[in-house]
DNA sequence: ATGTGCATGTAAATTGTTACATGATTCA
DNA sequence: TGAATCATGTAACAATTTACATGCACAT
């Protein structure tokens, strides 16, 4: 029997979650390899991270699945390859938002471990334990204001999201040093 | 020249994180490489996992190291080991503690990554999505006060920082049911 | 007698990171 | 002219998870 054309991109392909931000990273305009990972460090850096190693080839496995395209376009001499999203793109990209599989929440905090244990510590270092806690926090929170900026620009362009899960990265530093201000009485 | 004789542990070993983890649970009372995971499983759960497989590995190295004593402690004709901590381990466990060091924070959460590009979705699926996210945490507040009695044993027991730490998992979960709520109008 | 918890272990696979390497462009 | 940024790539390594495997003890 003969085999079906290559045309369409099959509907059956499973995307890791990295392939995943890569695909809507270039959906938001990160066009080159390296732009995504620009895009991904200065946005939703406090709740994932992506190495460079792995955008190039999650690019390539976008383009060959038809969810995004691509085309040479050098910076003089300097090679560089810039993509786009599909409509398929967009339709997986938004079938993957809906769909109601369990999201996977992973914290790996070693301030937070070093505190559970600070009862092996006498009180003026536990003390110093939790204040180290608050600050690294108070760090974060300063730094997340910084780049309200740019979350503000995304959002005077029609994304309001963006804010959103930055607010939340506030708020979730901001509730740290609460808890360990009401702790200190 | 003769070598020294190999009576105190080096004190030069470095331990991973999941070692010190291991360290600390013995240290609060968890014997058997079950009951570390057990004990983990039922407190730092919220910001930092271990599986079963990289505990027993640790045990024999902290063992071999001094920071801990183990014997063979069977129930009936079924095998286990079981261990306390050594005051070496003890010793090896405050420093870590107090080790000015950077905390290593690693959020991965694929909630707010859907969230972060929700503006691909028309805003009914949207709000959909952030009714999600708000569930979700609205669960593990849920599951969190369920363990909070065996925070307050620990507190009991001496050891306040447990609870703590709980208190911080249910600020941010809570912190995040406020932003969408915020969110919501 | 049967299921749940206790207790340990191995092998394979996955996933992700670090380090290194190269070179062009842009701006001060 | 030198530093910072743009842009992509390879190789080796480290960390962690999943799946499988085994068997006793205890309570219903």
């Amino acid at each position: 029997m003969p085999s079906q054309p290559d045309l369409a991109p099959p509907k059956t392909i499973e995307l890791t979650a990295p392939a995943y931000v890569v695909l809507g990273m270039v959906r938001l305009g990160a066009s080159s390899g390296y732009a995504v990972k620009r895009m991904v460090d200065r946005s939703i850096r406090f709740f994932w991270t992506i190495s460079q190693v792995q955008i190039y080839p999650s690019l390539e496995q976008l383009e060959q699945a038809g969810l995004i395209i691509g085309r040479e376009d050098p910076r003089g001499r300097r090679p560089r390859r810039v993509y786009e999203i599909t409509q398929a793109g967009d339709a997986m990209l938004q079938r993957w938002l809906v769909e109601p599989a369990p999201m996977l929440f992973e914290l790996r905090d070693i301030g937070l471990v070093k505190l559970f244990f600070a009862d092996a510590l006498d009180r003026e270092q536990a003390t110093e334990l939790l204040a180290a806690v608050r600050q690294r926090s108070a760090e974060r929170v300063a730094q997340l204001h910084r780049i309200e900026p740019e979350a503000e620009v995304a959002r005077a362009a029609g994304n309001l999201y963006p804010l959103l899960t930055l607010r939340m990265g506030i708020a979730y530093h901001q509730a740290v040093i609460d808890v360990c201000d009401d702790f200190d009485r």
